[in-house]
RNA sequence: GCCCUUUUAGCUUAGUGGUAAAGCGGCAGUUUUGUAAACUGUUGACGUCAGUUCGAUUCUGACAAAGGGCUCCA
């Protein structure tokens, strides 16, 4: 989307959340409007709606009233105003009179639109004629929201909507939110019985059942063996540490989702909250020369966080994760080269799961807020100029992300588009100076002078239980052969066919397809129901004419008739040529 | 954490101030089946703790959990 066409869009929510503050402030006198933005998939307007409640059930009555309204907006008038002014024509409405005050304050202009019959503080950007251009909106729910975004504010109420140029694009953005709710983690992982979250093991904690775990066990090995052709030396740590070693690398002031420490020998510790400190002490472990760099030291740690009741989601925010995780120690002289590497493996491990859209955030301190990070200002210039080096020979379309930044360094972070169009941040690649200073981390170089390695923390998918979520999401549940738990259904029709099933299914298993043998008493077409509900990619059926086609006992003389959870009917094929099928497909990874 | 909503069997849902209905599942039996649900029977639940009441799953409160939302500034 050019810059233009996103200014447009912004301008026509933002009219939008005009129209619906007019017709919000007609069905419900009294009802106060505060902010109304446009962002990025539509737009909100706060009220302080006073005496009233509203719920979801009164949105389309609030809708019918905007399009009796919409017709009369044909114009804006624009008018500069004076604080007096503003506190007189806003009397009855402490928010915008809060707003005047500050944008006063802030030497910024103040302005009011009006279409011809409703006046409102506004800085500006609409589109020129709504009635014409304001056709395709809808609104979507309610709900509460801090004045100003903070907790001490007063909850007011937030109704959120969208708005497009034209009916197909609306059309559009209403099919993926339908087609997202479809494809829920949470619905999947149950209906496919891949975890739960058990109320009395704790919000947070999710378990993987058998199904689950299998996928987790394929993604974990998978990462573990992309990274071991590529050098990366894979280490162990325990899960508790002394709440010291948190104290030393700085996390136990800067990071707010440390559990409580408990008390062991008179010593304190805490759950892992990250694996940093505990990699370090793998490089600490013994001298360290210039040969021994890049160092990658790699784990899929387990970690715990002590997030927020409020934001746990499935398995997309836990307290229980696990971060493929890799601490590469380098000279300062190899950065640039190990961000190369560590970028295209990034981009060869996200492709194989189906993601290859993807642009690069710059990940850097906040300006405003210096205090919030360690290390003193010369390491700190000397990684964003690196990082930013970094990201201009990378060859990736990139944009910096001021506060962003890690505690200890800046980060290029990666954001990845989804089937459905939509943006995760999994991988990142965090660049470190100082940390080497806390641990008091060097390497002898060539000339026997002891030097400071840099760090690069790197973690791909984030957290194994994240990416499980997105990518439940992303293949709606239909997971490719390879990430498949279950890749094989043998369905014999009659008991008469159950021994030769069983026969099939131990050579497909012992040729590591992963098959399931269904030999409940229910009929065939039950049972290819079944797994076609499970979304299982092929299923096996033997009956009499597949028993009658096979001879002897060997993968090539053994028939069966194949199926797709797609509906096709692949015909009847020897377990030979089935097992090389699968293979081919596991390999090519589709 | 805070605000709103929700919580009835393994799952999806119905319903009531006098302890609850159904489908799927589970179990038992019958059936032995040709590409998305065979038949019969049976089992099984009001989130927890208080309060009001003769009596609470239903009303009130607290707690817990789940869902939506809480930095995108007129």
């Amino acid at each position: 989307m050019s810059k233009n066409q996103n200014d447009y869009l912004n301008n026509l929510r933002h009219t939008a959340a005009h129209l619906l503050a007019k017709s919000v402030k007609e069905l419900y006198p009294g009802a106060k409007n505060a902010i109304g933005p446009a962002i990025e998939h539509g737009f909100y307007q706060d009220f302080d709606m006073g005496k009233y409640k509203i719920s979801d059930e009164d949105l389309p009555k609030i809708e019918q009233r905007m399009r009796e309204n919409l017709p009369s907006w044909t114009h804006f008038v624009f008018n500069e105003i004076t604080l007096s002014e503003a506190r007189k024509l806003f009397k009855d409405n402490p928010y915008k009179v809060e707003m005047a005050e500050e944008f006063a304050k802030g030497g910024k202009k103040l302005l009011t639109n009006d279409p011809g019959n409703f006046l409102d503080l506004c800085k500006m950007g609409h589109v020129e004629n709504p009635s014409k251009e304001l056709n395709h909106f809808r609104l979507l729910k309610v709900a509460g929201a801090y004045w100003r975004g903070n907790e001490k504010n007063k909850m007011l109420t937030r109704i959120y909507g969208t708005a497009f140029p034209t009916k197909e694009a609306l059309d559009k953005y209403v099919w993926q939110q339908e087609e997202a709710l479809k494809r829920d983690h949470k619905k999947i992982g149950h209906e496919q019985e891949l975890f739960i979250i058990s109320d009395e093991v704790g919000p947070g904690l999710p378990i993987f059942l058998p199904q689950g775990a299998i996928l987790r066990h394929i993604i974990e090995e998978y990462i573990r063996r992309e990274k071991e052709k590529r050098n990366y030396q894979f280490v162990w740590t325990p899960h508790i540490a002394r709440s010291k070693l948190y104290m030393k690398s700085g996390h136990w002031k800067k990071y707010d989702a440390m559990f409580n420490p408990m008390k062991l020998d008179d010593e304190e510790y805490v759950p892992k909250a990250m694996n940093c400190p505990h990699h370090f002490q793998v490089y600490l472990s013994k001298p360290r020369s210039y040969r021994d760099l890049p160092l990658r030291v790699a784990e899929n740690g387990t970690v715990y966080r002590y997030e927020k009741s409020g934001v746990l989601n499935g398995l997309f925010r836990v307290r229980c994760l696990t971060i493929d995780d890799t601490h590469t120690f380098v000279r300062h002289d190899q950065i640039g080269e190990e961000y190369e590497n560590v970028l295209v493996l990034i981009k060869d491990i996200m492709s194989d799961f189906g993601f290859n859209k993807y642009k690069m955030r710059v990940s850097l301190r906040d300006e405003k807020h210096k205090g919030k990070y360690m290390g003193n200002e010369k390491l700190w210039n000397k990684a964003e100029d690196a990082i930013k080096t970094v990201a201009e020979n990378s060859g990736i379309e990139w944009y910096e992300g001021p506060g962003e930044a890690a505690f200890y360094g800046p980060k290029l972070d990666l954001m990845f588009e989804d089937a459905l169009g939509r943006e995760w941040q999994c991988a990142t690649a965090q660049l470190d100076f100082v940390q080497p200073e806390n641990f008091d981390m060097h390497y002898t170089d060539e000339n026997g002078k002891l030097v400071r390695p840099a760090i690069l923390h790197i973690a791909i998918l984030g957290s194994v239980e994240r990416f499980m979520g997105i990518i439940i999401e992303q293949f709606g549940g239909k997971f490719p052969v390879w990430l498949a738990p279950t890749q094989l259904k043998i369905i014999p029709i009659a008991d008469r066919h159950k021994e030769f099933a069983a026969k099939i299914y131990k050579i497909t298993s012992q040729n590591s397809i992963r098959t399931e043998l269904d030999d409940r008493n229910e009929t065939m077409q039950a049972k290819i129901r079944d797994a076609t509900l499970q979304k299982v990619p092929y299923m096996g059926i033997i009956g009499d004419k597949e028993m009658e086609k096979s001879g002897i006992d060997k993968p090539e003389g053994m028939f069966l008739s194949v199926r797709s959870r797609d509906g096709k009917n692949l015909g009847q094929i020897d377990v030979a040529q089935l097992i090389n099928k699968l293979k081919v497909e596991i390999e090519k990874k589709i």
